[in-house]
DNA sequence: AGGAGATGTGGTAGCGTTGTCATTGGGGAT
DNA sequence: ATCCCCAATGACAACGCTACCACATCTCCT
């Protein structure tokens, strides 16, 4: 069979073609990989050489291609950062620690979202990992199979933050939603709480909230103090929301004497809707949050709340997955502990 | 020159290595187009091989490797974000609708911040470029000049939003914040306030807020309103920051009727100050916001504010740069508009 | 029957970069 | 002077994938 050389990959008919490693070295008359080890700054190459590339790169205003580069190296300096939502809430803050440290160290975060959807979930990590990146920081532990048989396949180091009180596939970073529940199972206990009532919202899709919520009804009846009714709304937490879900709460059960929210957002909207009610806080009604957002502080009853050290817990997620090029990071947990916000509201 | 044939880049020793749609090809018996091609969905492939082809990936936990499929399409589906922040504010929203839309047509977002620095917006999106997205979107028309023309290097789409006062580099979506300003002032003006003062955050970081209180300032001048007095804070927005930002503009000039803040938050910390002063609200002090957050509609005072839509931002912004696949975007501006929320606060 | 097209499959090269050697040319040690 | 070593530079192939063509069948016309 005779094979004609018939060049397949000719030059695209119109369309311009990207300015590449190649014409900076044709500019400046010397080799590929010269350029190339000037470009990311290796050694072994003298001041004068460095220079005349450099000033070549600068006149074609040359941008490295890094998926050629990362082909290459088999190694990318992306990060897939995988959270439910994003619209609002606590993953804003955490995003934003994770962000700073990950591009001070020169990655580069790539967003997933998953709408608090495993199967989603399993797609988004799916459709991250084709771009081989370097690591995984990921919400929650409650995974679907798929995706730690695609960590395992893939031989990354993984990250997960939010919630410590189940094992992670290699490391975790975040606070105890048990023992947070409890200390407010406690709290509300020892400040003579008798008829406590419970608000959350997503449906309690993230299993830590349901978690959270049944450590806290446990240490209750522990405490002989059952909990005496609670509003789950499958809709997103929003202030709005929370003022709705206890109307509602409290229209069943007017009896309550404390409420305990899943986040300060339903949190503000309940404290709100009982200053309109004609309710004292904390004489008629007690009201603690969970997370303590700053608007908490602000408002004219200060509220209660389990402050979680959300930018923290995203700056440690991206230190624990720098920390794997050093030592792996299997096995390690970072507890990052909470603190009850003892306002006025409770 | 005898040249011996060395194998540069054996398998690399220990490290091991991704499957590959090699491997697939083998374990299947047919060629590697074919396993690309099903893989692809692509057309032209009987219903028995691409089964076959399917059982092998499956077997293997084949992942294809879009660093390879990009660098040879010279596409890739990424699309470069690029806003100022994400702790708090309204660029999660945004980007919540900007995810949505991008998700559902098969493209991934990759998230750029800059911290309302340009020499940082210049980094992040160079370093953004290196990935040859297939288009880019970024808050804002107020851009350092490397930008533009890093852009024009790629010859890719560009779309930029909040703000459309301004020319877009290429297409924009938005609102007019100096027209939102003028119906502020003009609501001032009509409800018969006279001494306006106002507050603002971030050192007026993103020009169209300074633009936007500008605009403010002329118009309230024009109808014979000069303001009275201005406060800006150089930190970011939050509602405790608002608080003391009101403290210290009513400290220095107690006589003032009507305050307008650049955000919500800063407004409900105003709010909230004004209430624990035991300050009348509207009648002894005006209050009105800028973003219309849900949280100002559960307040026990309703907060006035300019209503923007941050989530129909991102979902329009991310339609138009798809759009651009079809048809070329420049010179696109979509005006989406604003409506003030005429709450109790003013 | 003979061709024209449609359909399925494969071979080859190359996307832009970098790892692995090879090569060159000093400079210092002997 | 001779040797060795190291710093500076270069040649080449390969990362995993897909565009382009070639080719073998297999219809379906005329």
């Amino acid at each position: 069979m005779t094979r004609i050389k018939t060049s397949p990959d000719g030059p695209p008919p119109g369309k311009i073609r990207r300015t590449t490693l190649r014409d900076v070295a044709r500019l400046s008359g010397v080799s590929d990989i010269s350029v190339s080890r000037v470009m990311r700054g290796a050694p072994s190459v003298s001041p004068g050489l460095r220079e005349r590339v450099m000033a070549a790169a600068d006149a074609l205003g040359y941008t490295p291609n890094r998926l050629a580069g990362a082909l290459k190296t088999q190694s990318s300096n992306l990060v897939a950062v995988v959270v439910p939502s994003i619209g609002n809430g606590v993953f804003p803050e955490v995003l934003d620690g994770i962000e700073t440290v990950l591009t001070k160290a020169g990655l580069q975060p790539v967003l997933g979202i998953t709408q608090y959807d495993r199967a989603r979930e399993v797609q988004v990590l799916r459709d991250m990992l084709a771009w081989t990146p370097m690591g995984v920081i990921m919400a929650g532990t409650d995974h679907d199979p798929a995706v730690r048989s695609m960590i395992a396949q893939q031989d990354i180091p993984v990250v997960e933050f939010m919630d410590i009180d189940h094992a992670p596939m290699q490391a975790g970073v975040g606070i105890s939603n048990r023992r947070a529940a409890i200390a407010v199972a406690d709290l509300l206990a020892d400040r003579g709480y008798r008829r406590p009532g419970y608000i959350g919202a997503w449906g309690e899709q993230p299993d830590r909230s349901r978690a959270r919520r049944e450590a806290f009804e446990e240490r209750l009846a522990e405490r002989g103090i059952p909990l005496r009714d609670r509003e789950i709304s499958p809709k997103p937490a929003t202030v709005e929301g929370g003022g709705r879900s206890t109307e509602r709460l409290l229209t069943r059960t007017p009896d309550i004497d404390a409420i305990f929210y899943a986040n300060d957002d339903q949190a503000l909207g309940g404290l709100f809707h009982c200053q309109r009610a004609g309710l004292r806080i904390p004489q008629d009604i007690g009201i603690i949050g969970f997370n303590g957002i700053g608007m908490g502080l602000a408002t004219p009853v200060v509220l209660s709340s389990v402050e979680t050290p959300r930018y923290q817990m995203g700056v440690e997620a991206a230190r624990l997955l720098l920390s794997a090029e050093q030592a792996p990071i299997r096995g390690r947990i970072v507890d990052l502990g909470f603190r009850i916000r003892q306002g006025e509201s409770l």
